[in-house]
DNA sequence: AATCTATGCAACCGCGTTTGA
DNA sequence: CTCAAACGCGGTTGCATAGAT
């Protein structure tokens, strides 16, 4: 089912906003708050705005916004940024709500052109340093490997998660879990909802049902966050795959785990319940 | 001074997910 | 339940500018 582009109509302006186009955005989402963008270039239009939705969406979000933080990224945003990448590949979006003020844009183009580098540089010094798109002759296989895993998966929206009484934890005034000193950390068996613990890969389980073919008894929170993800995984996630970057599918297209799941669980109930950040 | 190359950033594109009729 | 529209995200492109030659 095709989609009609949303820039496609003719007569839109694109490229580079001016001064006067921001006005009137700004302006309009004054009057009439955010959302809608399908419609806002329609009554935009008599303020003379001819830009299509997903363009104001985009300028809005990463440029007119009053809480968009302008300027140098400070070196504690920075450090912010490796450790979130790490943790969570490229979810720029994911990494930008953890940082106030920031878009995911600016992040993104900043792990691009600075943290990319420097992360490489100081991983595999023994690599090429150039950038892959002006290099082109290093295969993009290799690329790969000095980069983060590719984080696009699929969404399973069916994970049976028994219910757990959930530990209160501290955070701070950003809502990011606060590390408590010399936090031991514990076998991820002891903290985390069953799904990861052994489950029966039973095929006459209801198909609607995601299994998730795990046994991280022996895994820990450390070997996890302190591990190298571009890295070849040495954890056995499933006893039976080594799998290079938390999710894997059997040969045979069983789901061992998904990475939003192990996404979630990671930043929303496996840090929290070990009550640290990036604890070590 | 002119030209080339590298860099940074804003904007676009395409695709997956969500929503609602 | 189905399907199309809308939304949101990540990857990529293109342009302006700085620095090197």
């Amino acid at each position: 089912m095709g989609r009609s582009p949303c820039c496609a109509k003719e007569g839109l302006n694109r490229g580079a906003w001016t001064a006067s186009e921001d006005k009137i955005l700004r302006d309009y989402i004054k009057l009439h708050g955010e959302g809608s963008w399908r419609n806002l270039p329609k009554k935009a239009v008599l303020a003379g705005l001819k830009r299509c939705g997903k363009s104001c969406r985009l300028r809005w979000l990463n440029y007119l916004r009053p809480d968009i933080k302008r300027g140098n990224i400070s070196h504690d945003e920075e450090e912010l940024i490796i450790r979130l990448h790490k943790l969570l590949g490229n979810r720029w979006s994911l990494i930008a709500g953890r940082l106030p003020g920031r878009t995911d844009n600016e992040i993104k183009n900043y792990w691009n052109t600075n943290l990319c580098k420097k992360v490489a540089d100081h991983h595999c010094s023994k690599k090429s340093k150039n950038k892959g798109k002006n290099n082109p002759s290093i295969p993009k296989t290799e690329m790969n490997e000095s980069q983060v895993v590719r984080t696009r998966a699929t969404r399973y929206t069916k994970v049976f998660i028994s219910p757990q009484p959930q530990k209160t934890v501290t955070t701070d005034n950003k809502g990011l879990p606060i590390a408590t000193n010399g936090s031991s950390v514990k076998p991820i068996s002891e903290s985390i909802p069953s799904p990861f613990t052994a489950q029966d890969n039973n095929p006459s389980s209801s198909d609607d049902d995601l299994m998730l073919d795990v046994n991280m008894e022996d895994v820990f929170l450390s070997d996890i966050l302190n591990s190298d993800f571009n890295a070849p995984c040495h954890v056995d996630c499933s006893g039976r795959h080594k799998c290079n970057d938390l999710s894997a599918a059997a040969p045979d297209g069983t789901l061992i785990c998904s990475r939003d799941v192990m996404e979630d669980w990671t930043v929303n109930n496996f840090l929290q319940q070990n009550g640290g950040w990036l604890a070590e």
